[in-house]
DNA sequence: TAAAAATTCTACTATATAGTCAAATTTATA
DNA sequence: TATAAATTTGACTATATAGTAGAATTTTTA
């Protein structure tokens, strides 16, 4: 039962383990995308929670899963943003606009921070968060090429399309900050202008 | 006189130890720009280049050296563009689409790599590199007025037209392989056509 | 060809930090 | 309140790699 699991959620020990470690991911991720992966030490991300480096090794197995899980955090939430964006008789245009706008509110508002940091992880790891960008990659490739059958949007390579206006949305990580005088709002405005003059007929 | 000189050039020990450290900032860069600069040991950088770790100190005082050099040598070769392109009765559409298809030909056709891991360099360095890039960016940021003053580029913060394609620029990097099927000079057409589009009027 | 200068190497040290472990502490349960 | 379980810690080890020193080698010059 939902409501009866909510309610007991604060009394949960696994609910609250699991709550404390996505803040430990979420905490250094936001870490790794100031200052970067191997900037950020374990110590570091232990005294941003008020905590000892040790006390982190009860919730990961290392250093490289925080990396890995703060990836995959990033990319669940575009996923989910893909997949509750339905075209509903929008053009091509419009849904990719929509879609691209709630991008940069996930990551202007809620805290998700989207890495580049791939080659810090090894083997498995590296493969599978290099699989999960190319497949959302792809699904936004999908959505120009549907623009560009129905006509709103312009013709030319879809990749390069796609390339340019994400080139956007991950170099939104180096330089915004919440703090500024921009405001999300603004960013996911004025982005959604530039990409919609950018590729339209 | 310059003639003479050009020709004793490879008689003469300075340029050579010049030319010599050049190649181990290029190379080095560019194994950063892949792999990033904490991924890239010193060894690998000396391997690269048939040398031993220890050689490399011949010519650097140390790694923080080498970045701080790759990112002065890619802010040298923009500064370059921006100077040497004159407005010459162009709209400032025009201008600004010029020198950013020359960024894109520097990344794509130069080996010089446009490098974001600012936060690895420490003190004064970091404090010089940022002011670099503060520079060029305010240079752009005033092409952008100048075209919104001539009608030609679109009303709306200037700073934010801006960081939109600079974002492409820089992803770029992540992403371009020089042996891939995208030619250097397909981007730029492509890249102009779309940053033209996302801000012209 | 011998001496000097430039360049590179082998073998080493120093250091930062990831990761471990057993003990201490806090929090829940009977 | 006593016991058990969960959480955190201090003090440690292990490792990767930046950086060094002096010898060896190559290249230039006289």
């Amino acid at each position: 039962m939902a409501s009866t699991a909510s309610v007991k959620a604060p009394f949960d020990r696994e609910v609250q383990f699991a709550a404390k470690k996505r803040a430990v991911i979420l905490s250094a991720a936001s870490a790794f995308r100031r200052r970067g992966y191997h900037n950020t030490s374990m110590t570091d991300i232990g005294k941003a929670l008020g905590l000892t480096k040790a006390a982190l090794y009860y919730y990961v197995r290392n250093k490289e899963e925080i990396l890995f899980e703060s990836h995959l955090m990033a990319y669940d939430s575009m996923d989910e943003i893909l997949k509750n964006s339905q075209p509903c008789g929008l053009t091509g245009l419009d849904h990719l606009e929509s879609v691209f706008r709630q991008f940069v509110d996930l990551l202007t508002q809620s805290g998700v921070s989207l890495l580049t940091d791939v080659d810090s992880l090894s083997g498995e790891w590296k493969t599978q968060i290099l699989a999960r960008r190319n497949t959302i990659e792809k699904r936004v490739i999908r959505l120009v090429k549907r623009g560009q059958a129905d006509g709103s949007i312009r013709d030319g390579d879809a990749r390069l399309h796609v390339f340019f206006f994400m080139g956007a949305l991950n170099w939104l990580n180096a330089w915004f900050d919440g703090e500024g005088r921009l405001q999300g709002k603004d960013i996911a405005d004025h982005f959604a202008l530039q990409l919609r003059h950018g590729i339209s007929t």
